[in-house]
DNA sequence: CATGAATGAGGTTTCATTCAT
DNA sequence: CATGAATGAAACCTCATTCAT
């Protein structure tokens, strides 16, 4: 029976950048698990395979290393809906790719999601900042869809309509939908993409007037 | 000569009913400012302006605590919401209706609110579940009258279309926004309820083709 | 064989003011041992009998213990030493007596004088403030001596002549004499004080011709 | 082409004696800014220009490191005075020198000063050995001019009279002279020395009786 | 009933020191 | 020779919880 365990003690040395990022992904999986309060820094260390004064010396404190991993995260949650947009199409498409870039990040990095969702709003100010910043980066792209769309008509006039209240709401919708389709995984992501667009695009009015948005791609 | 002068530090002795409503109180605001982990049983006691072996004889530790806090804060909210829906009206009054009721409790329930939606969320999957069942019957109540409504078209038979996701999203969208009126209080509970009736309803598509819903009562 | 030790755990209920003063005892006891950086809590909450949490509850953080054990000590000696002069005699009489006291002091609380000598002044500037005040107020003590003397004559207008640098100096003189006495303890302490009266009173050259100052009462 | 560009943390190769003494300076300023305790290795070896473990390899631990920056500075002071003093002169003039030689080097070299006064002195026991050989080694110096000056009138035999005490309390009081001197810099080096002359060479009486001490050279 | 007094346990953070390149 | 990388150990501090009056 061969020892397979690697002896605890000195670890291997690896250049800086990559012993941020073990500790980075690390980080955001005990953040995730725990919340930011009951997250310990034992634990981050003892799950990235690296000692405590490593974390302290390449990432500061506690708080430090939060914010480090909302920003890295929330980054790469932007990107991957910007990059799944697609311009050239009409503005129901952009949004139905755009939800389906948002749904398969959520899937692929479900704790990425728990940290920017779940943890981040609640450790007071400091942080919900971060996670403001993306949230209102999301609504933006959402609300230039609309509202583009939207004045063409002299919507901005009535007081039924607000273009950035609007995106709130949709931006709320998807994001619930996304919590509840960690409990219900065997959705594809085009399907979630659909009922959010048959919600937010056509309305139940229509629906139960049996009209149904589908892709047109 | 009777001792008129309170005791400092010594409580007069209170039933134990009124008791257990002063430190339930106590406990909302505190953690509503501080989230279960960080609020500390001390000041919620100081708060109380009760002993915290008191606390602990009554409401049992930090964790029961919390549960009965969450517990009797969601009761209030369901409660309200129902009391809010008149069940002789068509769907879509019903719905802005209940709609208009859950704002005016936001308003003036700030504290449950925030623990509800903001703090419950975050203690890992034992209050999760607390504020799953709120969830599950604000859903099952909004999802009752769109199923309703739906299924007279036979809509359950399209895959576009989910009752319980789309009541998850409505309610994500009608949270999403109390989140934003908390920061945007110039507007009615009226006017907010309306907004979100044009998109769920009508949806952007009626919007931007000129189309407007307005309550008829 | 009978049990002698007390069990380790709970400590008999005392009124907090009894508490304090233990606590500040042990305090001024370690940190005269090992100086403040090294004086650890737990050391002072073994030596008080006391768990460390009611340290910090009743005195505060490292650094209020020991600027309360600063205040605490150089209030007592300095009570000493003034309780000690008597100012119907006068003043080299007065300037004996007070040395006198100030030994007697050394002599008794060894570990007082430790901390406010050799740890205090090497905090940094918050705590060599209060040690600072301290020895103003015992410089003045014999500055006024000095100068009232001195004054008679007019010796305040001559350069070679400055009331607080030589009663800096000779505070100094009786500071570091305590020291010494320390470790050459078969010593009284009327005649460390009498030797302090001939370097400062006499002088050198005075000594040098046969001339001895002794007191006269 | 050679390369010219010095690669950056990578210190130029010198002689070891160089580098002793650029670390030993570093640890000068550090230690007497700081303390011996709250000084980093981490921030010596920053201000020395040198990597961790090149102190080690060098100087040794901390301990051994602090041990000898007192010996290399006390050597200074030592033998600054030890050059101040001219053993052609009588006495009272010698020692006048010497004073001056040792306020001289307290301007000049304050880091030495700070450290070999305030900072060694509160360490336990094993660097006050260090420094109490130094003060020892001052002592004698002065304790050999009284002495020599006072053993000529027998003054060894009365018990007002101690040779080591009196150069106890003179080393004590040109020391304390020297602090009260750092916070008050616009007296000369000869003023100060004068002061301590018209204390320990006439006494406040002769002072009071209108003599004064002067150099005669 | 009500509380001041008390603590065990655990978290964050820092620092002197050494190994492997 | 010189260093970046790495860590064991220990310090300070806080908090939920309970006992004894």
């Amino acid at each position: 029976m061969t020892e397979e365990v690697k002896a605890p003690g000195r670890a291997r040395r690896l250049p800086r950048a990559v012993r941020e990022r073990q500790i980075l992904d690390a980080a955001v999986e005990v953040f995730s698990r725990h919340g930011y309060h009951s997250a310990s820094m034992d634990e981050i260390s003892e799950v990235a395979g690296v000692s405590k004064p490593m974390i302290y010396s390449y990432l500061g404190a506690k708080e430090d290393l939060f914010a480090k991993c909302i920003r890295r995260e929330a980054g790469r949650l932007l990107e991957a809906v910007r990059a799944g947009i697609r311009t050239e199409l009409p503005p129901d498409m952009q949004l139905w790719h755009g939800l389906r870039a948002f749904y398969r990040f959520v899937a692929e990095y479900r704790d990425s999601w728990t940290v920017l969702h779940r943890q981040a709003l609640t450790v007071g100010g400091q942080f919900a900042d971060e996670v403001t910043v993306l949230r209102t980066k999301a609504i933006d792209i959402v609300a230039t869809l609309v509202v583009t769309a939207g004045t063409k008509q002299g919507l901005g006039q009535v007081a039924e309509f607000s273009g950035p209240a609007l995106a709130v709401s949709l931006v709320g919708a998807a994001e619930s939908l996304a919590d509840w389709w960690l409990d219900h995984s065997d959705v594809s992501d085009g399907v979630l993409a659909s009922w959010l667009m048959n919600l937010v695009w056509l309305g139940f009015n229509d629906l139960v007037e049996g009209q149904v948005w589908r892709p047109a791609g």
